[in-house]
DNA sequence: AACTGTTATGTTAGCGATAACAAATGTTCT
DNA sequence: AGAACATTTGTTATCGCTAACATAACAGTT
């Protein structure tokens, strides 16, 4: 920067003036400045700027899987939101695991982030209290946590798997199953167990009809091969609630192998409004989730909340509750 | 820092030593340290400490779209590469957009990568300059440009599709017709249809049937709306390429929709080899690219250009040829 | 002309860590 | 015991930039 401030005739600090927008500097300054910077190449060194300034520009963001194209939606919603706002996504993904997430969190911290948007409200012992003690918002998306760290922004899974259930009811359905992950290593797929569960409960169906095949993420392929677990073990099955679209689709291509007709042989369902969802034939009944404006409302909060920090007003903790909402296709 | 090590009665540099790995200290102090590190809540500054030794542990990745699951799997493939190392993926997408290319590279180049990854040979001419000049190791991904920057790990699109062509070819069927979005942004789709064209033309087949529609990346939905296109325009067409999986998907299901036997009435080939490709009924035959490969060698190249950087002497330019293979499955 | 206010630039002192060297301590060997 | 070396710790000086304040230059006001 000293060399660059020699060529134009100015101190560096009316070079490092120059290069950001809002500081009071002579628009002939400017230029000549401009000039010498692009005649050296100078590429001014953000990370010099940030320890002096006390500003990273960095917004840490943790989901369980980039692969995943509801996620990809959230960090999508995310950038979007912060757009001109000279903040940087710090995207790093968690493999569905509480522990990988607790290591993540801490080297995402070390980096001095302006806030920290993680999915999911559940967490290792340490890794909440890395959030609590962090100093900066943290939002947790996708989820209702009972206890939220700070802001929340996120639906509640189990409500959601409620209103499928229920969906499935009023089509005159009653024997639903539900085909999910092993583990609980993804804790918003156990809630849309949870909630299946608790909507089969409510509605007087006593007998539930459970299949965990596969570590989550469940894939397409799995999907098809827990639909012929489910009927195998359960041949009366009228209905299959998938945790997830692409599981769904698996399940349904099993049922075009076996020359099914889908829904009359058997109704399917998935979760979460994948573009495939609309696109498959028959279309897939689902619930939409709005992944793209969860990250972008949370982008947003993430801005009024950074901008109150620095003006130490610190905004209280938001819980921003976004829609979702049962999209009746061809399989149910 | 200072109050960590006040705590436990010696210097900051001990500290700073403790934090790390490799350096000489004594393991009774290390406890102490870390003891009184956990008591603080203490976090160490990357930022400073990346300012100091001129080393950021920042690896920058541009990818055109976070939502592909192609590029995402690069994306693993490059952060497993990286497993242990200490450096950390910066990543960041371009809309297929080299214009958008340009202002990110020089976003990213002021945290200071050690490397940089980019997505395909063609970038506006500052960009390119940007990436000449940034004195670190550079890679070029999912392309063979004719003049790289440095570094190259990707293969011929245009062959791999010219490959797909012949595979139809020899199947009987002539006439092939493709399916790719409009404009030229995505380059990589040129390249494809540059390929098939120089496949038709080898082949003697003089008829090509292009269509071109919708804006890069070609949804599912769009491939169903292209091939309604392309009967239209061509009723004898007897197969499509198409230029990803997910526009084949939607080719696919709209000859669902009209009943029509795939692949006896029509062909259906896709690109990338996505999971949707090895599930639908019929499967499609498409090329497989092993992206999670590009991504992981991409990351082993880098950490030895980054090796030799740092020893001094800088590894000669490398390209790296990745492996793509026509994969046969029934729909073509 | 003297005062006030505004705008543009310069000066100084860090930001929080680490590199490089120096010093202190302990260990081994003759 | 004293030299030679290894191991552990401390000291000092940056790294490249920006905050905060100081100063200069100029315009407007009385």
């Amino acid at each position: 920067m000293s060399d660059v401030a020699q060529r134009a005739g100015v101190s560096t600090m009316t070079v490092s003036r120059a290069l950001r927008d809002g500081a009071s500097i002579a628009k002939e300054t400017r230029d000549r400045i401009m000039k010498a910077v692009e005649e050296l190449g100078y590429v001014l060194d953000q990370s010099a700027g940030s320890l002096s300034s006390k500003r990273t520009g960095f917004v840490a963001v943790l989901v369980p899987s980039i692969n995943n194209s509801n996620f990809a939606d959230t960090a999508r919603g995310l950038t979007d939101a912060m757009q001109g706002s000279g903040l940087q996504l710090l995207l790093a993904y968690t493999d569905y695991s509480i522990e990988k997430e607790e290591e993540l969190i801490e080297s995402m911290l070390r980096r001095r982030p302006e806030a920290i948007v993680v999915t999911g409200g559940k967490h290792t012992a340490r890794g909440r209290k890395l959030l609590e003690n962090a100093g900066i918002p943290v939002i947790e998306t996708w989820d209702l946590p009972p206890k939220p760290v700070r802001h929340v922004v996120g639906f509640s899974n189990a409500e959601a798997a409620e209103a499928l259930v229920k969906y499935l009811y009023h089509k005159g359905l009653r024997k639903i199953g539900f085909i999910g992950g092993t583990s609980n290593r993804d804790t918003r797929g156990a809630d849309r167990r949870l909630g299946y569960e608790r909507a089969m409960a409510a509605l007087g169906l006593k007998d539930t009809r459970i299949i965990s095949f596969g570590t989550p993420p469940i894939s397409m392929k799995q999907g098809g091969e827990a639909l012929a677990r489910l009927v195998e073990q359960w041949p009366d099955v009228e209905a299959a609630i998938c945790v997830s679209d692409l599981s769904a689709f698996g399940a349904l291509v099993e049922c075009q192998r076996r020359k099914w007709l889908v829904p009359k042989r058997i109704a399917i369902a998935g979760f979460g409004d994948f573009e495939i969802s609309s696109c498959s034939y028959p279309t897939i009944t689902t619930v939409g989730v709005n992944c793209y404006d969860i990250g972008k409302r949370s982008g947003e909060l993430l801005l009024r909340a950074i901008e109150g920090e620095r003006a130490d007003k610190p905004v209280g903790a938001e819980t921003i509750i976004t829609d979702y909402a049962v999209i009746a296709r061809d399989s149910a």
